[in-house]
DNA sequence: TGCATCGTGGAACGATCATTCCAGCCCGCA
DNA sequence: TGCGGGCTGGAATGATCGTTCCACGATGCA
């Protein structure tokens, strides 16, 4: 099953044959067929499958975070953000089906959008609470902004992630990500409560 | 071939047929093999025609803020980033079919990533220029440190984008910037100078 | 040991894939 | 009017696609 979600995420949907699946995993065709039913039933599967076990490994290593961070003295999201581009740049598997997916309409069925859909909103909500959790972000900040700050980073980390498969060496995931960070610390000293109206302002009269 | 691009950019290159081709544009399939050899020409031609068009055309737009800018009053790169939301909403094709063939490996011939990276890097100068050029970031910030700052816009645009062809209701393309752009003006105020020392420590000693 | 049940290997299905072939069209030059 | 090269429509190529079928080994229960 490792090896079918390698193959979708790097050929695609369209682009990954049973045989091709056959050959990675050495099962034959009525195996697969018999439990999975049809292509996209493998997809579906290797989507869930995958999901579940890359949330579950991007939730500890934000608590493995936690505890380096007590210790070392370096801030909970910076060391998270190091964390995580570790881990995309080490197992980039995940995400590149994901992303693959998403731009590749009439992948599999309609339902494989929506599961992505899924996936996206709960790392959207995981960023809020972890930015809440560890005081990256203050009280003052109110939700919508919170969120729209976590938005703005999955949309950061998505790109970055995208950039460094297009050219390793030209973009470094480690070095993208703290100056991501960087930059988000210091507009959130500068802005606080005063970013409040303008972002806001922004939020109901800045989309015609 | 502006129909080959869609159908490249909405069902990648393994998912494109040349039967699809053919009923898209109405040509029969000896005259395309006569026009471009093999199924990777087509790709090909249509990757170089739509860039050279597409890059065009965003400097055009960014000619156009300028312009903007001075009877406005608001800042160019404001109104440059707001240009280029609405460009990108309202004609994905390109960016579309971009990322999604820099993710599908095997997507025609070894040249196609080159290309990409091409455009990437076209890009991603014109941004520092744009920067410059502007104001935006001043005399203070060094070539290295403006050059990262215009990959991880590009970084940003790219996930923003991803994130409104996923959903198109839940991210707009022209909020998304807008916050960024505010993000970054913020980061850039703040740091200025003594940003430098913090940057270049990262690009030295920070990616093990 | 007999039997039903679950799962597999391998061959086969029609459909569709990328690609080729060729007879003929159009059209500028004589 | 004749003619030669650029281009097209339509049929045909073998390969490969997703999927099905069926006979057969394994395995648990009686």
């Amino acid at each position: 099953m490792a090896a079918a979600a390698d193959l979708f995420a790097t050929s695609g949907f369209a682009g990954t044959t049973i045989s091709a699946i056959r050959k990675a995993t050495g099962a034959s065709a009525s195996s697969i067929y018999w439990e999975f039913g049809r292509k996209s039933g493998i997809l579906r599967a290797v989507l869930e499958d995958s999901a579940d076990r890359w949330l579950d490994q991007a939730y500890g290593s934000y608590r493995k975070a936690r505890e380096e961070s007590a210790s070392s003295g370096r801030s909970p999201m910076e060391l998270s953000f190091a964390h995580l581009a570790t881990e995309l740049t080490e197992r980039p598997e995940f995400l590149r089906l994901l992303l693959l997916l998403a731009l590749e309409q009439r992948a599999g069925e309609p339902e494989t959008l929506e599961a992505i859909r899924r996936v996206r909103a709960r790392v959207i909500a995981g960023f809020a609470r972890v930015f809440r959790e560890t005081h990256f972000v203050g009280d003052e900040v109110s939700d919508e902004m919170l969120h729209d700050i976590a938005v703005a980073t999955v949309a950061f980390a998505d790109g970055a992630f995208v950039a460094a498969q297009i050219d390793p060496g030209f973009a470094d995931l480690r070095r993208l990500f703290a100056i991501f960070h960087l930059g988000l610390a210091a507009a959130l000293r500068v802005e606080g409560p005063g970013a409040g109206p303008q972002l806001t302002a922004l939020s109901e009269g800045g989309t015609p």
